[in-house]
DNA sequence: AATGAATGAGAATTCATTCAT
DNA sequence: TATGAATGAATTCTCATTCAT
């Protein structure tokens, strides 16, 4: 699916807003105002409101999955360095897409119908997958131990990055950053984040109990 | 604060329209009907929408400090035990109140003014305040290591437990577990969690790299 | 089905309207607007435009049936007579709910779905039952011709009154009756009216060809 | 007034929507899709909706003066011959026509200014005046009835043949004609209203009382 | 205390039309 | 001549809230 610049230029906006305000809580007004937009064009353009969260979802879930399957077949590297490019990979877009990634962690709490749910399902589904495939393989050489409960460990992947992101400002204080630039700020969160996440797999996936 | 039952029956409709369909997706028409309640007595009793959705945080924001507090002063638990009934706990409010911990999940990741968002901000620091007493209780009696980012572990801790909560169903059908009764999984999940969880913080708390 | 007092005064404004430019034609604010009634109000008492169209034709189509049904079976009268009868009484339906008439005359010739197509639909069979069993009684009793097509004679009372009460300003202006008072004219034009189909049934009922 | 060949298109793509839905009902998109015609050439080529509607007015309006014109002076044929003639050539047409019917009937009712409104009075006179002529030429001769309401008579004939023609779903449903293929019920029913028709005006123009 | 009726603001969407090319 | 993009006005409908009782 091709979108045209204003399409574009509309979703990143609505990104934005419904990662503030909630898809709910943003109107077509906030929308068009914003992106400096005639009011009718988000209509225009993506036929409904659910269409261009739809839209949104298609365009953002996009650009994700190429990169790691090759890695996943590279011979060089171990189980678990694998895990740790994968981690550093989803935390990479998670930092990068923060308001995408806000409007995930928030809608795929609702109970969606349609295309929508159905693209979160994907999405979900394609990283269990990927995830299982290096675990499975791991466990095969010997490196990982037996009996891990993948989309338990899925969960923490997820839940812990999305948790930190939207509460970034509250990170942010405790640790009493303010003084950092937000580059500076953003950059030692992701390496924290990256070291904590990459000890728990670590654990959960070698550890002798 | 005292709620009348009428109060607690509408706060606790409201609540489960608030998880399923979003704070915005939920109309205080729907709440009135499905809570049997004349239109009017929402804004009557609570003042106004989001009146009612601060009304539904401080009545379930209520119940958690009391016993962890005690709890922490227990001379007979090491530090780790201590963890691990706090995770317990955190497991148990979860898994009782899903409908509010999704909530809570969403609403936290949207900017908030006024009271809903400082009463999410209490909430967060008393937790933040109740782990960092143990843990640096635990890393004075050398049970813990040092260099613990705690506000990380928090994020772990809640970020897994409400991610997993909202998408229980997709953790049900990956592992089968639709024979089981809504009981028996409920029950499963839990204990699953909780293990995941307790490896986790022993890991981060305890392991050498 | 009750209508408020409320109800029955949009609705008779509303038809007025409808009469005069389609119901397409006629936006809520135009009603809201000629019945003095918050804008809102229409929606919140027939629940949206269509429906209001509904209520309208129900309230209108209750009147008709129960004075005729009895009249069919008066002995007294002779067949011819009741013929009389029901085109008199339905000439008098028409000239009384002209507003209505149009309506009826103008949406019966869309493809409606719903509630209005089956209640035009019901009308519409209410009305042939009756001249059927008048005319098959008729035909019984040796009064009426056999191989009379009943549903052309009704088109012919229908089409004829609809047709004169749509064009009546046409009927006036090429009579010379603008002298005439409203309330003459209409007099008039319903005796004409009665004296015409009367012929035309009697005509097509009994005459030898 | 000439058409171009992409006009013509429009005005009958037009003209089938105007019957189906309305003038209100339809929006030049659906026109625009139908006819497979950019959505600005219906503006381009016609000023505004209105006027298309106008143009169809008149597109239609044209060809049905010139073929009775000579016949009303043909010496060979009776007055009621003529008549006979008449009503076929006005069947002919309202069947051929019956999209455009459809639309002159619904629109006939509605308060139109501006050209429509004209068009649909030229017509209306129009064939007031030929069946006038027809008529006064009858009784002159003797042939015909003195008191003759001539526009109740128009009505019958205009109304009856309109009011088939929209309900013949109706009409079909009711005679069991379901079998027949379309050409054989366009047929019949055209057969019938023929004999109907004439069998009305023969006993309002010749009977005695 | 409780409620049915009412309201104004704002929602999303569709419309006919126009503009730049 | 023809068109894709754009626009402002108007559409219906829903919303949270308030008022009179």
């Amino acid at each position: 699916m091709e979108y045209s610049d204003k399409q574009v230029q509309i979703m990143e906006i609505a990104e934005i807003l419904f990662a503030e305000k909630g898809f709910n809580g943003t109107s077509i007004r906030d929308i068009a105002e914003k992106a400096q937009v005639n009011l009718a064009m988000i209509s225009y353009y993506f036929g409904s409101k659910d269409k261009l969260l739809e839209a949104l979802f298609s365009y953002r879930g996009e650009h994700l999955k190429l990169k790691l399957e090759s890695m996943i077949e590279d011979k060089g590297l171990s189980s678990m360095e694998k895990i740790d490019v994968l981690i550093d990979h989803y935390i990479e877009k998670v930092m990068k897409q923060q308001c995408f990634s806000r409007i995930m962690a928030r809608e795929q709490v609702l109970n969606h119908t349609g295309i929508t749910a159905e693209l979160i399902y994907q999405m979900k589904k394609r990283n269990q997958e990927l995830i299982s495939r290096l675990i499975h393989g791991g466990q095969k050489k010997g490196e990982f131990k037996k009996n891990v409960d993948i989309p338990l460990l899925m969960a923490t992947l997820i839940g812990t990055a999305n948790n930190l992101v939207a509460t970034q400002h509250y990170y942010r204080e405790i640790n009493n950053f303010q003084s950092k630039t937000d580059e500076e700020f953003q950059k030692h969160m992701k390496k924290k984040l990256s070291q904590h996440l990459k000890k728990i797999f670590k654990a959960i996936l070698t550890n002798e109990e």
